[in-house]
DNA sequence: GAGCCACGGATTGCTCACAATCTTGTGCAC
DNA sequence: GTGCACAAGATTGTGAGCAATCCGTGGCTC
């Protein structure tokens, strides 16, 4: 969005974090970042202002930035908002999506059948967000796969942790399959019903391993 | 959240920004707006990069900032996303508010309706906005929070006022009782369902007046 | 030993200067 | 007059440096 090198750092700073090689609560310095990826203090400063901003990291003045904690009630609160707002894209996408698009998503919910049926947890989890983000790509709603990314980038430990909760992966695949046949039913009341029932379950299955 | 400064600076750009004194499209020089602010040109900059991560302003490389247009289709997309949070926001307020919240919803929707029986459309609508911050307030759920200030942020002022719509207000009363009413009576589907109706005749509105 | 104060190191916030890049205006060829 | 090359001006991007501030340590008092 601004330079490519403070794009770069800011990419690189987000995976980081997102990865967990930046542990919660970590201090940030922005020399030692500077020396990390190899770039001016000054870039990593706006990076970090970035991050700032969209909430992945949180600053106090002079005393620098710090990974921000994600609590687990924070967590579900990020949760609920994801849930309406893909609610929202499931819905958009049962009204909008090309024939090419449905076809690309039932492709996504038959990978993740395959991957389950081969008992590839790690597999069905990545199927799992290459189908919600197909999703979000055929609703075509910029605003609403804007807000959802952001989040998401607050989140992804606990996502991880969600799908191997045990016995969970069959209902989930119940429930993708709900929402696809929805959508490529061209009913929108139903996909946006399936999501939130979905995301529901997803909560639920969270609150459950505290 | 950084310097205050840099907050200060941030909080009068975006309602610079938001009032419409600095028009979509208009071309944001950093050394104008540092002597318009009387701060420096590094500050105004952090601020920049600031609300550009939130969609107030839009980057390129080289060229700056400008005040990011809004189109009628984007407008639209930004108050579905509100809608879906805004519904949320209803629910746990319904679930969630104490005594003294719920007296606070009453009173600003009693204000509304002061401000209709006057005539006062103007008033009308700051006092719809006061309640639906009073809702917010009420549900305390941060994340919605912070997500519906953003996409508020992004809407210029004037520039869609549906309020204005001829014979829009009594209808619009009517609406925003139905949820006070839901809240009130504690029925969290009821003031989901209540706002979304609400807001769904909103978008109507916006959409009739392209 | 506990508490308080001062001091030094570490780190951030900001200014300044300059290089990189874009934009505008001018002159020239045709 | 039109279009293009090119230089001058304007504006942003980045790096280095310094002051302000915070944190931890050690010494002093009691």
């Amino acid at each position: 969005m601004t330079s490519p090198a403070v794009d770069d750092a800011y990419e690189r700073l987000r995976s980081l974090i997102h990865s967990g090689e930046l542990m919660p609560n970590e201090r940030l310095v922005e020399a030692d970042l500077a020396q990390r990826l190899q770039v001016s203090r000054a870039i990593v400063r706006t990076a970090l202002v970035r991050l700032g901003q969209d909430g992945v990291v949180v600053h106090t003045p002079h005393r620098g930035a710090r990974v921000r904690v994600v609590t687990d009630a924070e967590a579900v609160e990020i949760l609920q908002a994801r849930a309406v707002l893909e609610a929202l894209t499931a819905r958009q996408a049962a009204a909008r999506a090309t024939a090419r698009e449905i076809a690309g998503i039932r492709r996504a919910l038959a990978g993740m059948e395959r991957k389950l049926a081969d008992g590839d947890l790690l597999g069905y989890s990545d199927g799992n967000a290459a189908l919600h983000a197909a999703i979000i790509a055929a609703a075509r709603h910029e605003t609403a796969a804007r807000l959802i990314a952001g989040l998401r980038g607050q989140m992804v430990r606990f996502q991880f942790r969600t799908i191997l909760v045990p016995g969970r992966a069959p209902d989930s695949l119940a429930e993708h399959t709900a929402i696809v046949d929805a959508i490529a039913g061209r009913d929108p009341d139903a996909a946006e019903k399936a999501m939130r029932h979905h995301l529901s379950h997803v909560e639920a299955a969270l609150s459950r391993r505290r």
